[in-house]
DNA sequence: TTTACTTTCAAACAGCTGTTTGATACGCTC
DNA sequence: GAGCGTATCAAACAGCTGTTTGAAAGTAAA
């Protein structure tokens, strides 16, 4: 019974893999069935069997374990509000630009964006929903109770705007500056510029800097 | 003979409209021949008889003659370059985010981000290229000399994010904060942030603002 | 081994896709 | 009106899609 049951999970371990490199790589409407089915070693049958339909699956292949982790370790960090945003900002920028998985995932979300299925709505509300909430808080204690709710949004708008763009923007870069690459060292700056940038511009709320 | 060009013309005008429409409602694998057709009036065989096939449709629906003419009617505003990049920021927020007739245009970029087609290499040596060449120029203005092409591209990136970031997230912002309207009052207080936001930002290099 | 079950598999299904075809209708010159 | 090139049309094509099916294989308790 173990047996049989580790033997189905492992398919279902391996389907979910799959998907979500097949998902990341083409999107929802350009990934095939087949094309999972092909890298999972599995049978094309195997993603209804075990998920029910292509739409289940993608649902189930969100995994927000990396952004949750970041803003739980963030806020451990008991540093002064600048410093955290400082940090927050450089570990984000690795999210995104760097090379550990969790880059599918971005991918899958970047697609949801310009193209919504109904997993946009999972999707904000288990990962963009408390991202902005948390960076709001950030932000709120660095400038201070004066500035009115829609300001402090439009503040944490235009830093996650800017993280952000890096992602977006990757194939326009590609084209448009080739030789730039988006190394350790490259992140590294990125990450501190947009922290400068966005520390100046914050000044403008809550008085000097 | 004039009869028949124009007769023909008239259909060829009726599907880059309509393929204008349904590429930015549904992306470029979403969109289908027989959806651009039927509104377009047109039967099934137009578009490869007109364009030769789905791929090259695209090619030709693109236009980027909004985008090009807020450039030029920015550089003809021959005040100081702080005032420029606040004029810059506004009509852009406002091609970005308005009811004009150009964010059919976006949509089909910003989808060519996500999932890039051939097309994308057009849309970058067109649109987006300029498009950066000219804020890099303007940028230079303000920041002077003494700053390094990298850390100016990067300013040009934090500001052109903060400007696309509504763009992008608009599927998120109706599900986050579903009683924002994007109405002309809204656009113009977001275009006021981004352009206080940013030159405070760029005070960081400049010197003092 | 028999029984009951879950899991896999090849094959087929119905539906949609971009594209092609050959016939038909149109507009124009002669 | 005859002839000619262009444009439109319904129909069909080949290929791919997600999904279903019913048989086969595998697993574990009786």
């Amino acid at each position: 019974m173990t047996e049989t049951r580790t033997a189905s999970e492992q398919t279902r371990a391996r389907l979910l893999d799959a998907a979500r490199e097949v998902f990341a790589e083409y999107g929802f409407q350009g990934a095939t069935v087949r094309e999972i089915c092909r890298r999972a070693d599995a049978n094309v049958a195997a993603v209804n069997y075990h998920f029910g339909s292509k739409d289940d699956l993608l649902a189930e292949a969100l995994n927000f374990s990396r952004l949750k982790a970041l803003q739980v370790a963030n806020a451990k960090a008991s540093k002064n509000p600048k410093t955290r945003l400082r940090l927050f900002i450089h570990d984000f920028m690795l999210t995104l630009l760097g090379e550990t998985n969790a880059s599918g995932q971005c991918q899958i979300m970047a697609r949801e964006l310009a193209d919504p299925t109904p997993v946009l709505d999972e999707i904000v509300r288990q990962a963009i929903g408390p991202l902005h909430e948390f960076l709001g808080k950030l932000v709120r204690e660095i400038v201070g109770d004066k500035v009115s709710e829609a300001d402090l949004l439009r503040c944490v708008h235009s830093i996650i705007g800017q993280c952000s763009f890096y992602y977006h923007s990757r194939p326009v870069m590609q084209r448009l500056h080739p030789e730039l690459r988006f190394d350790h060292k490259e992140i590294e700056a990125i990450a501190q510029h947009i922290a400068d940038f966005s520390l100046n511009g914050l000044s403008h709320y809550s008085g000097k800097s």
